[in-house]
DNA sequence: TGCATTTTGTTCATGCTTGAACGATTATGT
DNA sequence: ACATAATCGTTCAAGCATGAACAAAATGCA
């Protein structure tokens, strides 16, 4: 019954996850620099990737796929529509909702901030195999599925 | 010049990298809901992991270890204090450093708190094999080295 | 020794995120 | 049709994290 065994930091998952915390707080740092001549914060940033790829989501839509809350989302707004990265117009057949779109503007900023983000991406994982990046996302998307629901 | 295959989506690092990001998010929503019982947040934890592998340790010294400012170790000591998971001493050679100690019930809440973490990642990992799941920590180890000076 | 610099912890103002409460609008069910 | 419930966006107060400025103490150097 030695205690050290029962330890957490011996247990392999565990130990593994918690160099992923410390990773994932050094990129941000480091994304957090990297996007300071842009004027764009990571929120922003995430916001703009999404609608990207989603144009005319509604701000709900958005806080979902962000895992943030509606009001993150709100608060976002006047300074994103202010810089000229993003319009909202009221939908047509629903009055409630608002549906995004990036302006010119915005996409340009966008890809500008994201190649700066690719690059400190490809620079960090510059010494880790192809195959072991994928098999890190998988493990990844295995972990979100899991608690997806939840 | 298909504008599509420049797009930081079909770059497989940066695709297999927002996983993390978005496995990380979902993990700390599921563990800050298994940290209620033990009215501890995130932050707490961390502070006593880190304290309960170095005891002792001034606050400046869990600040760098935790990747945040000093400021922030700081505010967390009158709650974790009064709660009685910790306390704090002068150091007898250096007037300026306090040292940190567990308290028994510290290690207890901490032990405890370290069973529904472990629980919560071997649940989310259970169906990664071990080899893929140490590669996973070899590149973040990688990660965090290669950003540990920026 | 004497004086500048560095280090440690604290305070405070700022900004971000959250969750609850709310008004407006739409969907549901009888 | 009508009442009830659900949805969307907003507002607001509260909790946290950050960085700059500060006082006390230690260090280094002349």
């Amino acid at each position: 019954m030695n205690k050290m065994q029962d330890l957490p930091w011996d247990n392999p998952r565990f130990r593994n996850w918690i160099a992923v915390v410390q990773a994932e707080k050094a990129i941000v740092r480091a994304l957090t620099k990297a996007l300071q001549p842009f004027d764009l914060k990571i929120a922003q940033l995430d916001l703009l990737m999404n609608l990207y790829r989603h144009p005319g989501a509604s701000q709900h839509d958005i806080a979902r796929k962000l895992l943030v809350g509606r009001s993150n989302v709100t608060m976002l707004m006047p300074q994103m529509e202010k810089q000229g990265l993003i319009v909202r117009e009221a939908d047509a057949k629903d009055k409630r909702v608002l549906r995004l779109q990036l302006t010119p503007k915005g996409e340009d900023v966008l890809l500008q901030a994201l190649k700066a983000y690719t690059a400190l991406i490809d620079r960090v994982m510059a010494s880790s195999t192809p195959a072991q990046c994928d098999s890190m996302g998988d493990t990844m998307r295995k972990i979100s599925d899991m608690l997806k629901d939840e």
